[in-house]
DNA sequence: AATGGATGTTGCACGCAGTGCAACAGACCT
DNA sequence: AGGTCTGTTGCACTGCGTGCAACATCCATT
């Protein structure tokens, strides 16, 4: 691993927090204010950070070039994502789709019945990851070993009453979850809030995304969301077929961007 | 600069384009292969790219984490966004605020009347930035030798017929612009979308951001969006006068994110 | 099976590039 | 003026990044 590198990558994280001045950086960096200089120059030429008029420097613009460039060739999300507005039309609840990526879960697309949007507003922020029904059916999938090695180094945030507990519990979660091929999350992470999941899959069966229905139950009750699963189960099925080139694509009709 | 920080963040803008195994980074960066895996493995451990089950890496999640967190930390975007939800509420129309960085405007927030949106959809694609209403207020208030830098390394595409042709036109919109403390967009970017627009400034007088209003000409004609202006400017002075610390800040209602 | 040509990976010696230091330049305050 | 902050520059040293060559896998040919 190259060190240089490394110093000048700690620096974003850091400046995440919020806007700090030279000093600082080479502080929390522990290195001299000269060396922080130059990586911060660097940084700067790219774009990545950004020196505002009180001469501290904070994240750049670049960065949401970047990640909104990155989000755009996400293969799985194009693919699905006219069958989320569909489902979303027809239920008129929301509708996420979420991957899996060392050891995090990621919404990658949000479907509300009314407003289609390009980006999460949560994407970046710590997803309830032993709780979401998506979550689950992402973590189930993974080989046994590294699944249990998750398990264990995760929190167990007490959320509500029926949050999962802890790995233990989590763990014996997956393996139904894995069996039965669909999740839910029962007020686990809001006590209002309800969801039902299915997985989309690769050629090779790997569950490669999520997708899920949430309502609150003001709206419906649990029951009559569990009604909905063989609608989501199919969306997602619609989304597999598509996505490991099953069906012969029948022009699902490319969205002008 | 640092030549190794240099290479390591250049791949991210050659796999923002799509993901490529380690023959085409270290190609495409001129060095030895052994020497851009070891900058990929610098660029994976902080989550920044991450390695696909072909092997072959794309942009990684933490991108979106350090995204997110930057734009929750501008201070301006969070003063200003209960004025932009209160005047999109009022008129029904699309409100965005952007602000201006080394070179790009960029959008910051966007209220649709039905909907608030975190982040905007277009965030990182480049703004139509010789035509659209708030990049004429933020580089007409730039410093004389700047703007003119700028406007003289722009292209000037021809959206529409109403598209600033060339610097020097745009040069002269801009000293009207920056004359009368407004601007427009008519038709210059998609024949039937007019917007105005008025200027956040901060306690030194300067630009720091620009709010503008934007509808189709099928729903509201010109002048009928034009008679908008004063309430626009209204509320960009509101946000002006809280973001320079005028106001005594009566607590407005910061929304629980 | 055996061969060839892809790929990704490791260890190592060389030398340049990144480092910290010390001195400088401003800004701001007392 | 003096003082104390800040950011910046030039330079000598050596530690770190570099490219090389050898190795390890995999897959497609024969």
């Amino acid at each position: 691993m190259s060190q240089t590198v490394d110093r000048a990558l700690s620096i974003l994280p850091l400046l995440a927090e919020g806007p700090a001045d030279l000093g600082q950086v080479a502080d929390r960096l522990g290195v001299h204010k000269s060396t922080a200089l130059r990586l911060l120059r660097t940084l700067h030429e790219h774009g990545l950070v950004y020196r505002q008029s009180d001469q501290r420097y904070r994240l750049g613009a670049r960065l949401f070039a970047l990640a909104q460039e990155a989000m755009e060739h996400l293969d799985v999300r194009e693919i699905a994502h006219p069958h989320l507005v569909r489902l979303g039309g027809s239920c008129g609840h929301t509708v996420h789709l979420a991957v899996y990526e060392d050891g995090e879960v990621l919404y990658i697309d949000k479907v509300d019945s009314r407003y289609p949007v390009r980006m999460y507003s949560r994407i970046g922020k710590p997803v309830a990851i032993t709780v979401a029904a998506v979550a689950k059916l992402l973590l189930a999938d993974l080989p046994e070993a590294q699944r249990r090695a998750v398990a264990e180094a995760l929190d167990y945030p007490l959320y509500t009453a029926r949050s999962t507990p802890n790995a233990a519990a989590f763990l014996r979660e997956l393996a139904t979850v894995r069996d039965q091929g669909w999740a839910t999350d029962l007020g686990g992470h809001e006590e209002s809030i309800n969801c039902v999941a299915a997985p989309v899959r690769g050629a090779d069966g790997r569950v490669v995304a999520a997708m899920s229905v949430s309502a609150p139950n003001v709206v419906v009750t649990a029951d009559e969301l569990l009604a909905l699963l063989p609608l989501v189960r199919r969306t997602a099925d619609a989304i597999s077929g598509e996505y490991s080139g099953r069906t012969p694509v029948t022009t699902p009709d490319r969205d002008t961007v």
